[in-house]
DNA sequence: ATAAAAATTTAGGTCAATCTAAAAATAATT
DNA sequence: AATTATTTTTAGATTGACCTAAATTTTTAT
């Protein structure tokens, strides 16, 4: 049984092994946890004997088979709650994060279970992450940035690569959500920006970093 | 700003005062957050200090006005919860307490109020205890027992006292709920039991002790 | 009013989770 | 290859939340 720290660490440990790194620095997990590596490198002698990561000094860590089922609970039970926040609790996707932070750590399996099929069992959450089901599976999260299309293309915003509120908001107010239909009008070669329509609204100009975080799927 | 323990203290506190008792003694806390009075002594300087409490060395504690309202906030939380949990989940009365025991304490005030507006700002949990509002504010429980009617009396059953799932179990099988009507046929005076009716059902026996949990209003 | 019993507090210790400062190991540069 | 810089670990402290054992205070009974 993980405490709730525990439970942190071994999400975010996770989630940087998750872009193909084999083992994951102390320093790296300090960043994420906002903690000292002072600290990290107690926690992860700590998860290592618990059995969830496997850890050489001085070499960093790597999650084990048992460790990557325990941290996808956490994210399973994170996401179905942002869900729960957006559809039902009217949160808008910039409201949902933290709440969820402290919603995923709530240990009863009869509780999602029912709270699953009460949302009719989501294969996404808000931010398009994809929901791992009851055994750890999941499809994987569409990684293609619009920034990479060409001029011309056609494609349906399917997920965030950023999921903080500023960035958000931001799309918000251009009216970019999950499922908006994009049309790549002009590429811009001096700064990688781009003129875009979004379903049947009016031209708009994004920034490179905008469009890097977008993740389409061409059509 | 109370921890997740603090707040367990405080609520178990505030509910030992209910009864009128002006000073809550360290034992009966120990008792009901199932730790030793050394613990609870220790805990409860550190409440004092924090405001919540008045505490006077081997004379127990008294709730401040400050701490009710904490006190009260966190009971909000659990009780609409329990209601999230029963109406929407699927949950029956005798599931929700562990689950909300740890919902409570979740921290996001426009999570509660957003809950409480999708609930419809509902007045009683699943066992009839009243939902104070977002100022603290609650109508008191129904305090008549079954057993205090006589026989013949006509009543609706409101809340329970007792909120074990033994207890709650049992209810089910003989079809008690809130709302049920219940007729007094006869009280047997050798053993304190009574026969009565339930809704339109066929006449049943209960015990005293069911009788004295049962919490009703009479018409 | 004393003595015995019960309740409460204090002293001293443990464990989880953090920190700062110092030491050790690894990586990067000259 | 040697020096410097960076990363990581260890040592030693602190805080919250607990515990047991011992001391103290209050309550109850003789
Ligand atoms: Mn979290
Ligand atoms: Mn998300
Ligand atoms: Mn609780
Ligand atoms: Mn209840």
């Amino acid at each position: 049984m993980l405490s709730l720290v525990e439970e942190n660490y071994l999400k975010a440990i996770y989630h940087l092994s998750e872009g193909g790194k084999e083992q994951v620095s102390t320093n790296a997990i300090a960043d994420v946890i906002r903690t000292k590596p002072a600290s990290v490198s107690d926690m992860i002698q700590r998860l290592d004997r618990k059995g969830v990561i496997n850890y050489t000094k001085y070499q960093g860590v790597k999650v084990t088979n048992e460790g990557k089922e325990a941290a996808l609970s956490v994210i399973r039970k994170h996401r179905l709650w942002e869900v729960f926040l957006v559809e039902h609790l009217n949160f808008s996707w910039d409201e949902v994060h933290e709440v969820a932070e402290q919603l995923e750590h709530i240990k009863s399996p009869l509780l999602i279970e029912r709270l699953d099929k009460f949302l009719g069992q989501p294969k996404v959450d808000p931010h398009g992450d994809p929901i791992p089901d009851a055994k750890g599976i999941f499809r994987a999260k569409p990684q293609q940035p619009l920034q990479h299309l060409s001029e011309g293309s056609l494609a349906v915003i399917r997920a965030v690569k950023d999921t903080s509120s500023a960035f958000l908001q931001h799309l918000d107010k251009l009216g970019a959500h999950l499922g908006t239909q994009v049309k790549i009008l002009e590429k811009v070669e001096f700064d990688n920006s781009m003129q875009i329509q979004l379903d049947q609204s009016p031209p708009v100009f994004i920034s490179n970093q905008v469009a890097e975080n977008l993740l389409v799927q061409e059509k």
